[in-house]
RNA sequence: GCGCCCGUAGCUCAGUCGGAUAGAGCAUCAGAUUCCUAAUCUGGGGGCCACAGGUUCGAAUCCUGUCGGGCGCACCA
């Protein structure tokens, strides 16, 4: 492939360097970049080499620039290399080398982007995680989608991923949930329940839970005491939940692993260890908590309770890990997750809604301390998404029992559409999806943009099937100068894919998807007016094969970056 | 009051480990369809990269401060 090629050239070229004496041995290196430049009137790739290294190798930029030069245009794979402006040097590439660069992607095919620089390592991908008393909604739709695309992302470049889904099944949340349940189920009985309390989840969604429970007890819990009840009702209630949630995850094609309960750990008495192994470090200790500021607490008392010392990590306080009736904090039970997560995996990496900024020091220290900073732990929080229609907000409450559900929005404007638009954006940032821009303006959607360039490769490719002409390498030679920069656009997606991966931002395959779409439309209305620019030429055969090759293997690149982000290549629009 | 994130064109946003003259889409203006899908393309106008200092060969990018916006600041989850 084009840039580690490229990488190991420029290396050669200054342990060359190093051979004759005009460097020093052992110059750090790592700084040294390769990269297409902005403006392609410079060249095809571009290092920085000779800036990085030139005061360590006591020698001014430009000189050194030029013994670097000297080394590399004497390749064959460069046609010419020149040093501009403050040392950078150009190269242009030859037209042999992209010619290998696009056989390439022919005989990789779907795995053109793939690489195994994370082999060797197991990162364990926290997403969704939403709570079992409800379907999922729009609020858990960035965090879904985007930690789905990192997961591929990660295993694209070679890491062994595990997909978690921490199920919170043990909080006063689920209580909430049977109490629920049990008030449908005795509506499923035919009793009138009147208007759901206050304190109690509305949804209709419950509904079908309590026929389901009065359909498997009969009347049996009708006058029961709750405490008959409600560890049943729970256990029912958040696996009916779960399963909804699941269809949910389906619609928008995320996938888990492991779905890791709550409850489970603290029946395995997982917490109890956590907590034994951190006193036994003095991390944990009994104390009391610090009345809180900048908010006014009506029934504040001091109560003693155990907590973990996260000021010593940076955090503004210690955290309890249990509440004062004994019962285990989210925290208590959260830190003894991690710890179970870190036995499997080298990395972890949680993706959070930007609501629980809050929570990242305390975690991020209880990780530190768990796993004495042997693995490596990150947080990314994904900020909210503002649900407009027309540009007015869309009311989203779930005291109400009135949200948005990812059910519904996947119906209205389908799985590719919401895929896409919560990854054409930095997850650090806020957001706006607005249904009508992504229904109405759906010719503006970079979605369709993208599966355009796709589907009209294809086509081309049926019709020239129909002229019984087929793509093929025979000719390449016949390319000229606008195919080259085709090639040069999809030479870059694995240094994309991997520079997308090390910094955890999936929105760069989006980003790039555009562009290379963008680059191929631009390519193909050529043949509007220069009709000796078309792909397909009936009375030129043999420069159709090789432009077919061309335009096949670019839809296999958009094909692939799609596939990365979880969005379907349309063969026709 | 404190913590985290953000501030780039009229709007929505990119901008790679600090690199060369800061980009794209929408909107706007002017064009392209007897021709492989016009869901497309070509061109124009539009910028104090919030503001002020600092670091250096070089800053939208790193550091400090100010201003503005969002989220959070329970033993909730």
């Amino acid at each position: 492939m084009l840039f580690p090629k490229f990488q190991k050239h420029i290396d050669d070229a200054l342990n060359s360097l190093v051979r004759d004496g005009v460097l020093t041995d052992g110059l750090d290196r790592k700084n040294i970049t390769l990269e297409p430049p902005r403006d392609p009137s410079h060249g095809d790739m571009s290092t920085n080499a000779a800036m990085v290294l030139s005061k360590a190798a006591g020698m001014k930029p430009r000189d050194l620039a030029e013994k670097i030069v000297a080394k590399l245009e004497a390749l064959d794979d460069v046609t010419s290399a020149d040093m501009a402006g403050p040392g950078f040097i150009n190269m242009r590439l030859s037209d042999a080398v992209l010619i290998e660069e696009l056989c390439q992607i022919a005989s990789l095919g779907a795995d053109y982007g793939r690489s195994n620089v994370g082999s060797g390592i197991t990162v364990n991908v926290e997403y969704v995680s939403a709570n079992p008393t409800g379907p999922m909604h729009m609020g858990h739709c960035r965090g879904a989608v985007v930690g789905d695309a990192l997961a591929d992302l990660l295993e694209s470049i070679g890491h062994k991923v595990i997909r978690e889904y921490y199920v919170n099944d043990a909080g006063s949340q689920v209580d909430t949930l049977a109490r629920s349940a049990h008030l449908r189920y005795l509506e499923a009985l035919g009793e009138d329940i009147g208007d759901i309390p206050e304190g109690l989840y509305p949804g209709e969604y419950l509904k079908p839970v309590g026929e389901a429970l009065a359909q498997q007890f009969g009347d049996k819990y009708r006058t029961a005491p709750e405490s008959e009840w409600l560890l049943i009702f729970r256990r029912e209630a958040v696996a009916k939940m779960m399963d909804m949630i699941r269809r949910d995850l389906a619609l928008l094609g995320i996938k888990h692993d492991i779905f890791s309960s709550e409850a489970d750990l603290h029946d395995a008495g997982k917490a109890d260890a956590a907590e034994a192994e951190l006193r036994s470090r003095d991390l944990v200790y009994d104390g009391e908590l610090e009345k809180p500021k900048g908010k006014t607490v009506d029934d504040w008392e001091p109560v003693e309770l155990p907590l973990f010392r996260s000021t010593q990590f940076g955090d503004d306080q210690d955290r309890p890990i249990k509440k004062s009736d004994g019962k285990w904090t989210y925290f208590g039970g959260d830190l003894a997750y991690h710890f179970q997560k870190a036995q499997s995996a080298d990395e972890l990496i949680d993706i959070w809604g930007a609501d629980h900024s809050g929570t990242v020091k305390r975690i991020k220290a209880a990780v530190l301390a768990l796993t004495e900073g042997k693995t490596k732990f990150d947080v990314k929080l994904v900020q909210m998404v503002h649900l407009m229609r027309n540009g007015v907000p869309e009311k989203m409450s779930k005291r109400s029992g009135n949200f948005v559900t990812i059910a519904d929005v996947v119906e209205e404007v389908g799985k590719d559409v919401v895929r896409f638009t919560m990854l054409t954006r930095k997850a650090d940032a806020q957001m706006d999806f607005d249904f009508a821009k992504v229904m109405d303006a759906s010719r503006d959607n970079p979605v369709f943009y993208v599966q355009y360039a796709h589907a009209r490769i294809q086509s081309i490719l049926r019709k020239a099937a129909e002229e019984d002409i087929s793509p093929s390498d025979k000719h390449l030679d016949l390319l000229e100068s606008e195919d080259f920069d085709l090639i040069k656009l999809a030479a870059q997606f694995p240094r994309i894919v991997e520079s997308a991966a090390a910094a955890r931002e999936p929105h760069r395959v989006a980003f790039y998807l555009n562009d290379l779409a963008a680059a191929f439309h631009s390519f193909y209305n050529l043949g509007n007016d220069r009709p000796e620019k078309r792909i397909i030429m009936v009375n030129a055969p043999e420069i159709t094969s090789a432009r077919l090759f061309l335009a096949k293997n670019i839809g296999q690149t958009v094909k692939n970056g799609l596939s990365l982000m979880g969005v379907e290549a349309a063969e026709k629009m």
